[in-house]
RNA sequence: CGCGGGGUGGAGCAGUCUGGUAGCUCGCAAGGCUCAUAACCUUGAGGUCCCGGGUUCAAAUCCCGGCCCCGCAACCA
């Protein structure tokens, strides 16, 4: 099995996380703990981008030296996804010294390849944003940003030859199909390769910016900030050793959100060609959230807090919203009534009323102790077997293109299939009948097993309620345990837990 | 202008790549069950799959043309 790496964008530290940000984390994670659970060997990165003008504002601002202000943003942003649960690999910051040091190292080689020039470079500078604009994109001759006039300077400064590398960009695309994923991106990129991608300003004069990374053969100027950062996806493998770097890079998917299709559609392979490096395998793009319909903004104040979603409903229950209410690529609706339909609904009604059900029956009926299953087993049950047999391999192929709704859609319809069976075969019905007794104990263990296998296949979307319902069945954490074939995954005489409402209804105003 | 996304029963959406009886959740109507978180199960009403052409034995799905809606200043995934 080959091996699998993914990274998440390295978030701007001048930002908090919301609900964006957690998306991309809580796809990322799910795909990583999926991929783990599968036995492949696993390196799941994100961390944070600190370099830049911006920053060092906000720090000045707040009257600190820029590099103890990131340490602090970088910190908050480390714990908010160790709160929300998410297991990545490692955290890279790109003012880790490693990381400085790779930046440098690439320049250089770049640099002795001859794809960097030094040359002269006018414009309509905009100092808010740290770049220049074409006449075209202002507005009023002002800059859309920050509405003030440009200012035309005249600098030196160093070029990547990114031009150099245009057609062949264009061609890896165009024979790999999955490079950029889903299609309406990839072709975005490829509409950016009919017209001439030029050179890449890669340096900052330190009259103007000195937070960033020292260009490696002139201490006069830093690196601008998407080279450095973009570099990340490939440092944080180098950290760990040439033999790391080599057995994970191949491999590389990155997600990223559709606003950054180009650095990582254009400038990033075509940086890695000049180093002389393998391209990543994927670049995997997803949509943006509006928030009831609307755009998502800081100043509409609609943005959405992770950390008070969890609060309110479970990181569990919030990333089966995410996961299931959105397609990959596209971009999705945050509702409020969505999100409690879902909960109620999903989670409630159907997960967790199942397990409850189940788990009740078992206490009830047998002291919670599991019966013994006959050698013939019943069409019903066979059925109720299959189904859960046949949603696990149609989810692998649903989470290989990303479709994440789709997987979730599947084991539901398997777990609606098992509430069904319950009103079928109505183990309530016949244990008033004490001839009937063995088959209810068949029936309710054939029940466990469901929620046996439920446990092990939503280990990568509901981690904590997978743990739960494994804790509730008394098995030993495991692969063994779970992995079990049906029918094999009790003991003799194993006592499972009472039931216990992992999801509780959420009462809506209209409805008291 | 251009680029991208979308138009599917009352609402919100999936399905379109890989054509083959139109699916999910909510809502509505009728019924069943009583193990369970007033949950679960069954049945029903409700659809010109934006419009018009074309390809095909067959089109929501492929091709051509058109109409309408949303996004393309920033923060930002």
């Amino acid at each position: 099995m080959e091996p699998i790496y993914i990274t998440t964008p390295l978030f701007y530290v001048n930002a908090e996380p919301h609900l964006g940000s957690t998306y991309t984390m809580v796809i990322t994670d799910t795909l990583a703990r999926y991929y783990r659970a599968q036995g492949y060997e696993t390196f799941y990165l994100t961390g944070t981008d600190e370099h830049g003008d911006k920053i060092a504002q906000v720090a000045a601002e707040a009257n600190v030296p820029p590099k103890e202000f990131t340490d602090r943003v970088s910190a908050a942003f480390r714990s908010i996804w160790d709160d929300c649960g998410i297991t990545y690999d490692y955290f890279i910051r790109t003012t880790d010294a490693d990381h400085v040091r790779f930046v440098q190292e690439i320049l250089s080689r770049v640099n002795e390849s001859g794809d960097i020039y030094f040359g002269k470079y006018g414009g309509l500078y905009c100092f808010g944003c740290e770049r220049f604009y074409t006449e075209k994109e202002l507005r009023d001759g002002k800059c859309p940003d920050h509405l003030v006039k440009p200012t035309l300077i005249e600098e030196e400064n160093y070029f990547f030859r990114m031009g150099k590398y245009q057609d062949r960009l264009r061609e890896h695309i165009e024979t790999h199909a999955d490079f950029i994923r889903p299609e309406g991106y990839r072709n975005e990129v490829l509409g950016m390769l009919r017209e001439p991608i030029g050179d890449l300003c890669i340096s900052r004069p330190k009259s103007r910016l000195t937070w960033g990374i020292e260009i490696p053969f002139d201490d006069r100027y830093v690196t601008y900030v998407w080279f450095d950062a973009l570099i990340n996806y490939a440092s944080a493998l180098k950290q760990r050793g040439e033999e790391f770097f080599r057995k994970f890079w191949p491999e590389a998917q990155h997600f990223i959100g559709k606003d950054i299709v180009k650095p990582h559609g254009v400038f990033w392979p075509t940086m890695l060609m000049a180093a002389g490096l393998p391209l990543y395998k994927h670049l995997n793009v997803h949509g943006f959230w509006t928030v009831e319909g609307q755009k998502m903004s800081k100043s509409l104040g609609n943005t959405v807090a992770p950390l008070e979603i969890r609060a309110r409903i479970g990181m569990d229950a919030f990333r089966y919203f995410l996961l299931r209410e959105s397609v990959f690529g596209q971009d999705p609706d945050f509702r409020e009534e969505a999100l409690i339909t879902r909960y109620n609904t999903d989670l409630a009604n159907n997960l967790g009323n199942l397990v409850s059900r189940v788990l009740a029956m078992q206490q009830k009926y047998f002291n919670g102790v599991v019966q013994p299953l006959g050698s013939e087993w019943a069409t019903e049950d066979k059925q109720l077997h299959d189904k859960f047999a046949q949603a696990e391999n149609d989810l692998h192929g649903h989470m290989a293109e990303l479709q994440f709704h789709r997987a979730l859609e599947t084991i539901w319809s398997a777990l609606d299939h098992a509430n069904r069976y319950i009103v079928q075969t109505a183990p309530f019905t016949m244990i008033k009948d004490p001839a009937q007794q063995s088959r209810v104990g068949e029936v309710l263990h054939h029940l466990l097993e469901v929620i046996r296998t439920l446990s092990r296949v939503l280990v990568p979307f509901l981690p904590d309620t997978a743990r739960e319902l494994r804790e509730l069945l008394a098995l030993p954490d495991g692969k063994e345990t779970l992995n079990a074939p049906w029918g094999q995954g009790f003991q003799a005489g194993h006592k499972i837990n009472a039931p216990k409402v992992l999801f509780p209804r959420i009462e809506t105003e209209a409805k008291k």
